[in-house]
DNA sequence: TGTTAGCACTCAAAAGAAAAGAGTGCTAAT
DNA sequence: ATTAGCACTCTTTTCTTTTGAGTGCTAACA
């Protein structure tokens, strides 16, 4: 607890105290419950007189004259900045089974999102991995019938691509063959980034067979493989911030709401998690800090997980500015704990 | 407007201009209101009668003394099976281009969703389709790298699915091969609910190759092609409830939120809608009619449609009891024309 | 007999008034 | 530096009053 603030000890301790407070009530807090709340052994007129310079300094605020005091964004960003009591030991400890273990991403996926809301009393938010620099690892064709040839594309953390080309004649079974043995033999362990416009087209020339059909076919493969991972994104507890009154008037109501089904402003949360420096530590927007303005009366804590191979997601926590900062970051932290561990070759297995 | 009810006309004209002024206003409806509202010269004490007696027969009550009156569940009915003018005319004339033709389905139906939300101004839903009697069209196995075969499952109308089966040892290429031949030949054009497992116990044995490897295999078949048709459901403007008060109170608001996000109940909703006798007409649940307790308060319309080959899905719309009932049935059926039209070989291309 | 004017009555919603309560800032004493 | 004390400010709650829409019923009317 390093105080090169400007703050003193005695500053901090009541500003903490405040937070503290008001994170449980909800209600703004005043001198008197203040003397009660801690153990310095101060009146309340001491108390006010601390509150007056703290409030000076823009760590608190009056709701209006005659209220107790109520945290800042300021001062919310000191609290988990340097007052916040993390209780690190915990989490390695409950590392257990929130998760069930399936094969489909996405049902895990939406799983987490719904473990996390029913622990925190919050909306949550999971977007699946994505990732360019994935690996193709595969790649096949297979006639369906005399007019329509399937193409499977594996990728690393075995992403399954697929589609239905058209084409208006047979391609020979031979051709076929060959296709498929160029296309492995080319693109295994490419990453999708290095497959281009070019690469494609030199392929072309390379088929032998200067069919159109055969030209169609790979213009379509590179269509696929560059078709974008459209993010998805699961939600829960987008109803849970009926749970805090200062977010469930109609107004704010319906506009978070909004963003959970449209969706769009999510993805970019996750765009911007992601980008951000401090990656795969967790991050916490507090107020008008977040990057979607819809939230601006809302804190995001989100974290970044990662499925093996480089494909990261984020998962996120959005909920009221009186948020319990500490429980959520560390379940937050737990669930990421899971997610990295379930789809990595992990020791215990 | 055949009368074998036990209703005057002049009552059913009272009824009728009761509904469409509460439609209207959302305000329960007065004596002196219907004076002028109506072209039938009759003062508001004759109304009131008249009023009093359809009260007594149950069509409309009052939300409490002295106060207008508002049409029940039962008054609703009548209006939507007998009073409503529906405009036929016009479905024909709008029939173009609401939705984007697209090859994703996804798209499609999630645009569907929007479209029919900005139209309305009310929160809606479209299913992706299901059908359990499709056929399956081919099947391809193939190895993907010593431990992994993938498995690729082409079902009638281009529905997709694969997963990736995780062998032990490696399966020889003239095994897969066979397994192939075997597949194809045996399975191809035959309903999902025909390959029973009895089915791929037989095939096993003439498998003839009896390694563990190729039993489990096909059992992971016989997983994949089961597995149930999750049925997607897209949603739209469901924050389009605070619109109307009579839904928006916290309760409500939240429960039918959580029903739109949750989805769990928008899926029963679909299968009881396709279930239904009616199908491929337009359905009508008025509060408690709902098979959805949670949409006790609302009205729910529906209509199904069908994307080629018998898939089938469900479209709807979910607002206030006071719903434009005539809009939302005409704007439900445009868009249901626009589905049948979209993936069925539409003489206009 | 069906229709209507008239009137007393009911009840919700709006507006106002009063009281209660929490908390503050400031001053003066310790 | 701390604190007791007090006047003051605002919100919240409660109660009362007023307003207005709408009804049901009765008695008169065509």
């Amino acid at each position: 607890m390093a105080v090169d603030t400007a703050l003193s000890e005695r500053k901090l301790i009541i500003l903490k105290a405040i937070i503290q407070n008001y994170l449980e009530t909800g209600e703004p807090v005043g001198s008197r419950t203040l003397t009660k709340y801690t153990n310095l052994n101060l009146s309340s007129a001491t108390i006010r007189n601390e509150m007056a310079d703290l409030e000076d300094l823009g760590y608190i605020f009056q709701p209006h004259t005659s209220a107790g005091r109520i945290p800042s964004d300021k001062g919310y960003r000191l609290y988990v900045d340097m007052l916040m009591d993390e209780k690190e030991q915990e989490i390695t400890e409950r590392e257990n089974g929130l998760l069930e273990k399936t094969d489909k991403v996405e049902k895990v996926l939406r799983q987490a999102a719904k473990v996390l809301a029913a622990n925190t009393n919050y909306a949550t938010m999971v977007s699946s991995p994505v990732n360019n620099r994935n690996t193709l690892k595969f790649i096949q064709l297979s006639q369906v019938d005399a007019e329509q040839i399937v193409a499977v594309i594996v990728l690393g953390g075995n992403v399954i691509k697929n589609k239905i080309i058209e084409v208006g004649e047979t391609l020979s079974n031979e051709n076929l063959l060959k296709l498929n043995m160029l296309l492995n033999t080319t693109l295994n362990g490419m990453s999708i980034d290095q497959i281009t416009l070019g690469l494609i087209a030199r392929l072309k020339e390379q088929a032998g067979i200067h069919s159109e059909v055969v030209g169609h076919v790979l213009d379509a493969v590179a269509e696929i493989i560059h078709i974008e991972d459209d993010m998805e994104i699961y939600t829960s507890g987008a109803t849970n911030i009926f749970k805090y009154p200062e977010l469930s008037d109609k107004q704010s109501a319906q506009e978070i709401i909004s963003a959970f089904e449209e969706k769009q402003q999510l993805a970019d949360l996750v765009t911007e998690t992601l980008a951000s420096e401090n990656s795969h530590g967790i991050q916490v927007y507090i107020g008008d800090e977040t990057p979607v303005k819809t939230m601006k009366d809302c804190s995001v804590v989100t974290a970044t997980y990662e499925l093996g191979e480089g494909m990261k997601g984020t998962i996120g926590i959005i909920g009221p500015k009186r948020m319990d900062y500490e429980h959520v970051m560390r379940t937050l932290k737990t669930l990421q704990n899971e997610l990295d561990a379930i789809y990595n070759k992990d020791p215990k297995e």
